[in-house]
This record gives C-alpha cells, sequence and structure tokens, in this order.
DNA sequence: TATTACATACCGACTAAATGTATGTATATA
DNA sequence: TATATACATACATTTAGTCGGTATGTAATA
C-alpha cells in the first residue's frame, strides 16, 4: 500500500483495531497479523514501523483509552464545583467511560485476558489514583470532604470500581445492591459521602432493570 | 530416561520447577523448556504427557500452592476457638504464606506477571472467599462478629491484601502503616474486629523493622 | 512362577504459528 | 535533489503443541 501522508491516521487505525480485538478476543488471542487483517492493505511491516512490539500496542493503548476522555480534563476547569461535587462527577463520567466498552468487556471473561485486568489494575493506580488524590485534597481544603485517608482511598476506589465488575465478581443485582450499600456506608465513614441521594437512587433504579432482564 | 515407578514424583518435580521458574521470570518468560532443563533428564514429551499445556501447569500450580497448606484445614477442627479468631487466624496463616513466597514474588514485579496476577484474583475469590464467607457466618452466629456484610467482606479482605503489596502498590513503612490503620478502621465499622491489639502491636514492629533495613 | 496382555511414563522428531529482524523500495518533504 | 520515513517483503527464530514409537511397570492367566 502506497505511503501514507499522514502517519497519524495509520497509528490510529492501528490502535483502534487493536482495541476492538483484544476487547473481543483478548490480548493473547489476539495476534499481529489478525490486526493487520484489519488495516485493509497494510502489511505486518507497517505495525512493526510504528511500535517496536504487542506490549507497546497495549502500552499505547491503555493511554489512549483513559486519555482520549480523560474525566479529569473536563472536572478541573469547573470552577463552580467544590471538590467533592468534582469526585462525584468523575466518578461518573469514568464509570459511564467503562460502560460503554462494556459491552465488549463482558462478552469475554477478562479474567481470561490477564494482560487486560493488569493493564486496568496499573493504569488506575498510575493514572486515576494521583487524580483522585488531587480532588480529595481538593475536597479537604474547601471543606466539602473530612478524610484523615486521602492517598489511602485514592488507591482505594479504583480497586472498589474493579469489585463491582460483574465480569470479574459475579453478582446477580441484589448483590450489586449490596455492595453498594457497602461502599456507601465505607466511604460515608471515612469522611467522602461520595454518594448522594440522588445517586443512590439512580443506582438502586439501574439495578431493578437488570433485574427486570433476566 | 528411565520410567519412573512413583510418576507423582515427576509431576511434583514438575510443579516445583515451575512454581519457581514462574515466580522468578514470570509465566510469559518461561518456556516449557525451560521447566525441562530443571527436571534433570526427562524431556518435553514428559511435561507433555503429565500436562496438556503450559496453563494447565498454571492451574494446577494455583490449586496445589492453595490446597498445601490451606489455613482453614488448620483453624476448621479448633473447637476452642471462636468464628473470629478462627479468622484471625486463618488470615495470619494466609499471610505467612503469601510471606514465604514473597521474597521470591517480590523480585519481579507482579504487574509484569498478569498471568500470576490474575490468578491470584481468581484464586482467591473461588477459594478463599468461600472459606472466609463461612467462618464469618460462623463467628455471627456464635456472636464473636457481628455484621451484616458477611459475603461483601469475605469478598473484599482478599482484595486488601492485595491492596497491601508492595509490589503492586509501593509503599514504604509509614505508607504501609497507614492502610493497615484505615484497614483496621473500616473493618471495625463493619463489625468485623479482625485486628486486636496484639495483632496491631505486631504489624506495628514489623514495619518499624522493615524501616531500619532501608 | 512364567507368560501374556495391557496400560502408561517417557522420548524425539516434526508441525505450525507467531514474533521479531533485516533489508529493500517508494514517496513525501526540506 | 537529498534525506528521512512509511511501508513491504523475505527470512530467521522461538515456542507451543502433536504424534507415533519404545520401554517399563502391572495385573491377569495358566
Amino acid at each position: 500500500m502506497a505511503r501514507n501522508k499522514y502517519p497519524e491516521v495509520t497509528l490510529e487505525k492501528i490502535l483502534d483495531v487493536a482495541q476492538r480485538l483484544f476487547l473481543e478476543k483478548g490480548f493473547d488471542q489476539t495476534t499481529i497479523q489478525d490486526i493487520v487483517d484489519g488495516l485493509d492493505g497494510l502489511t505486518r511491516g507497517a505495525v512493526y514501523h510504528h511500535f517496536k512490539s504487542k506490549d507497546e500496542i497495549m502500552d499505547a493503548l491503555i493511554n489512549k483509552m483513559f486519555l482520549d476522555n480523560n474525566p479529569f480534563d473536563t472536572v478541573k476547569g469547573r470552577k463552580d464545583l467544590n471538590g467533592l461535587q468534582k469526585m462525584r462527577m468523575a466518578i461518573m463520567l469514568n464509570q459511564s467511560n467503562h460502560e460503554n466498552m462494556d459491552m465488549s468487556v463482558q462478552s469475554i471473561p477478562i479474567l481470561k485476558n490477564p494482560r487486560i485486568l493488569a493493564g486496568i489494575i496499573e493504569s488506575n493506580r498510575q493514572l486515576l489514583s494521583p487524580s483522585f488524590f488531587e480532588l480529595i485534597e481538593e475536597g479537604n481544603k474547601d471543606g466539602s470532604i473530612d478524610t484523615k485517608y486521602a492517598k489511602e482511598l485514592s488507591e482505594l476506589i479504583p480497586l472498589l470500581e474493579l469489585w463491582l465488575m460483574p465480569s470479574i465478581y459475579p453478582a446477580d443485582a441484589e448483590e450489586m445492591y449490596r455492595k453498594f450499600s457497602f461502599i456507601h456506608e465505607l466511604l460515608n465513614h471515612m469522611g467522602l459521602p461520595l454518594f448522594d441521594e440522588e445517586m443512590i437512587r439512580m443506582i438502586k433504579q439501574s439495578f431493578s432493570v437488570i433485574e427486570k432482564m433476566d
């Protein structure tokens, strides 16, 4: 295939296809050739020109997925929100990001894709937690949050999100609701009242919808 | 090499070598041939006779590591302990198991070994949590524990143990201590006073030891 | 006890698949 | 026009897994 005037386009295409395949079939089950096949016309040489290895594609993907729609960029400029409110918004945005790809993620058991799981955990720790930390600190300063455990909470919250993923920890609607109650109580006790009444109602409702789907 | 009269010996040997290598170099970085090389005289044929695939070796290992020294077997018969006390003992036994291999586990960043990480998470959920659940329920019945969240706690505790692994979540002694305080407070609030004064003292001491090592 | 039949522990060569490398070619840009 | 680079192509290498074969153990039979 002819050389592309805008190589970034090729690069993006590679990441797009890779993301789709990794989520559909898993990282190990996806070969470079599989990716190439979805790249109409290009060859493996092109891929290896842009990326040193399959792992490097994965790393790039993890960064991209986070940066593409970084909840914290959206939240940061909002002078009208205090720390707690920003935190709530960031969590919800982040959650809906997850859900957008969860349709595909759910289709394949994530525990069978250790590389993806590890990727999530690592990017949580490196990217998500520091941002959470900032917001919690901000809340501590403006008085909307009052916790001794900013660092600990910022690390733990992503882990709790993991706990809420039914593909890892299977749970029916009732069990999901109990988990949420648990987390609600936990966060309140630790001084980070993340869920307000409206959020709890929304969550409750979304579960009853799931219930009816079964 | 001559056929072994007791094939279990060969099987054990394979698992031994595999465990060593997986922890030293990681799962993906260990080839079947690497395992064979540590098996004085045997060939890859032997390994493939006992195991269908590399993954099957991993699965067998996970089971073995748990069953070999299952904390719950030790605890179960102890009529002199109530549920809470059994829970404490199981946690400590389990923890010291971890520490025994942690010398090797720590040496290699576990996030670079997604397969092992996923294995830990899955075996926690399938083996550890159900046992925790039983003990917590027992405690709830005999009055030594009083929580609405037996199921949730039994799932969350292994996740908290993950959080405490410095190879995944780097932390100095001070930070480790804060994590423990956090968990202590969390569990107390949820009705599962897992750490008594003695344990807290022990933990505190073990951290000051670490501190001095640096 | 000797023989036979069968099961299974293990060997070793082969296949297939996939990653990665080295080199070549054409095109864009300076 | 020269140079960098986007991409192609051929090749080398690594590794998982398969398969037919061999030797040794075990159990039944006589």
